[in-house]
DNA sequence: CTGTTAGCGCTTTCAG
DNA sequence: CTGAAAGCGCTAACAG
């Protein structure tokens, strides 16, 4: 069942087809309502690899990161999904190791498919990813941190700025004996860590020591893990800024396990906002990061992007927030 | 560049540069070494888009479903991709909306695409989608439950079946006003809420309006909203199956919230085992779904089928377990 | 507004 | 084991 059967059997040329379903505009109505009808009709099916190999234009969208499977990611998705969806893009993912060699096949891959735009949550700057991102043939847009200048867009929040905010918050409150759970695997996460320590340092209250960190695939059993472990060495923590809502939610967890109050005796700080964390008992303060913006308006950049050829906009900082909840809500 | 760039450099034809690429075996070793050298030299990438219209073979696999972008499908994606990284296979996910259209708007395009097999969380049973399906020229596998017969194959668990087990197990932790909250908003929901309904007649204690069950996006909040509203109106109500983890959540920190002691005055059993259940204080019940394997070995299923061109199995069940802790460790 | 011609980059088939 | 010819289904460019 191919563009020509449908033509013949609607008594026009193939690319009259073509055309009327790709651009009705440029038929004249009464031959675009057979033509459609037919199409209907037959259940005929454009080919799009054929479509990609003619136009040498895949409609195809690279959504590639490290970790794409996890918590946090979910909202964003959903966001690339509500805006691809009235377009005519498609999109594809890619779960990279965080290693650059795999993420580098990975982007290889995607450019044999000339897509028509690239989605990379940026973590490592590696140079030959930046090189490969650079020659690529379509718009780029690197996501969730904005710190470092893009190749083609970038759009997020400034994730060390985040940390500031958070950790201040943790201070203003009272909490004195702060720590850091659940690592700086990433860009992101180092970011975090260096507005973290920055902050404390200011205070004269920052210790080497309380920042633990280990690489795990158990998140909230991280944070209980790791809250065991840190009270057992320092009896005198007296709060966590931890590296995700699922940790933090493990960190509440152990803390309703030793029977130590929260917020009272401790107090708990995520990042991201996860659904839950407004709802757990006590309610757990976090940061909010635009996830679903992000993703939603990352494709809507190539969109417009391929539009105008222009990009509209270079960076985007979306800001972030924090969730002031009962897990800090103690008087300072 | 192109595979003629490559074999003018090789000083071969182009069909012997893809043969080299594809079927290395079918090339003498020589100038197979030359050809790859001069390949990783130029770095050329062959065109998917050329390739899967000359062979009609796209390589790549379609993952249809409504909800994709919920937590308890992250195992499932991680099985999923597991098992196509080391294939030529390439995975594209499409969240259909859980109406029947949607679905079909999905499939016809994965159907454009000369897909090499397809994985369908199936739900509706809507004749078109089992029509399209059984046209569909590849592979198709329908994972999560398998209590409908297939159109080629199916891979999951008996939803039914494990609900009942789970309310045999309230049952026999003594609890004899058992809700179920959460609703049945698909084929899987409906056939626990099946099991549930079953048991509890049986024992002579089913009461309809124990069911309770909203739509709603934010499933914790949700799990707190229900807990509420079942206590509210029914202060005897003694424990709950919940639909899935997220749900048992929320009815968990609205038990603490409420001073309501769990597992004394109140059961809780999730489902799906995420990795939270066995963390919180107390721990969930829960029932554990081989959600990584389902979507590992309904991959696996495809590429089998495809090289055989029969199917390696018609319904495969991989069974569920009941893990029991702490929301509900009481003497019968 | 519609049609003709040519070709996208690769693989299939059939010869050698 | 290697190559030549043909064509996958569609669209760009040009013509009418």
């Amino acid at each position: 069942m191919t563009l020509s059967d449908v033509a013949q059997r609607a008594g026009v040329s193939a690319i009259t087809v073509s055309r009327a379903l790709r651009d009705p505009e440029k038929v004249s109505p009464q031959l675009r309502d057979t033509i459609l009808t037919v199409v209907e009709e037959m259940g005929y099916v454009p080919d799009l690899a054929a479509r990609a190999l003619a136009s040498k234009n895949s409609g195809l969208v690279g959504v590639l990161s490290p970790g794409l499977t996890s918590h946090a990611f979910l909202a964003l998705i959903r966001g690339i999904e509500d805006r691809v969806r009235p377009s005519d893009l498609r999109i594809q993912y890619a779960n990279a190791d965080s290693n650059s060699e795999d993420q580098l096949r990975q982007l290889r891959f995607f450019m044999s498919q000339n897509p028509a735009g690239l989605i990379h949550v940026g973590q490592i700057g590696d140079p030959a990813i930046d090189d490969l991102l650079r020659r690529a043939p379509c718009p780029v847009v690197e996501i969730m941190d904005v710190s470092r200048q893009p190749t083609d867009m970038a759009i997020g929040i400034d994730h060390r700025l985040a940390a500031e905010t958070a950790t201040r918050h943790l201070l203003a409150k009272g909490y004195r004996r702060i720590a850091m759970l659940g690592g700086a695997w990433d860009f992101r996460g180092r970011r975090r860590q260096e507005g973290f320590q920055a902050v404390l340092e200011e205070a004269g209250l920052f210790d080497p020591a309380l920042v633990l960190s280990i690489d795990s695939s158990t998140s909230v059993g991280l944070g209980c893990h790791l809250l065991d472990r840190l009270r057992n060495e320092f009896p005198d923590a007296d709060a966590a800024f931890c590296h995700n809502d699922d940790i933090a939610l493990g960190v509440l967890f152990e803390c309703q396990r030793r029977g130590l109050a929260v917020p009272g005796d401790f107090g708990i700080c995520g990042f991201n906002d996860l659904e839950y964390a407004g709802f757990a008992f006590p309610a757990i303060t976090s940061v909010r990061v635009p996830r679903y913006e992000i993703g939603y308006r990352a494709v809507d950049m190539i969109i417009r992007a391929s539009g105008s050829g222009a990009y509209p906009a270079k960076v985007v900082d979306l800001g972030y927030q924090l969730v002031s909840r009962g897990s800090t809500a103690r008087d300072g």
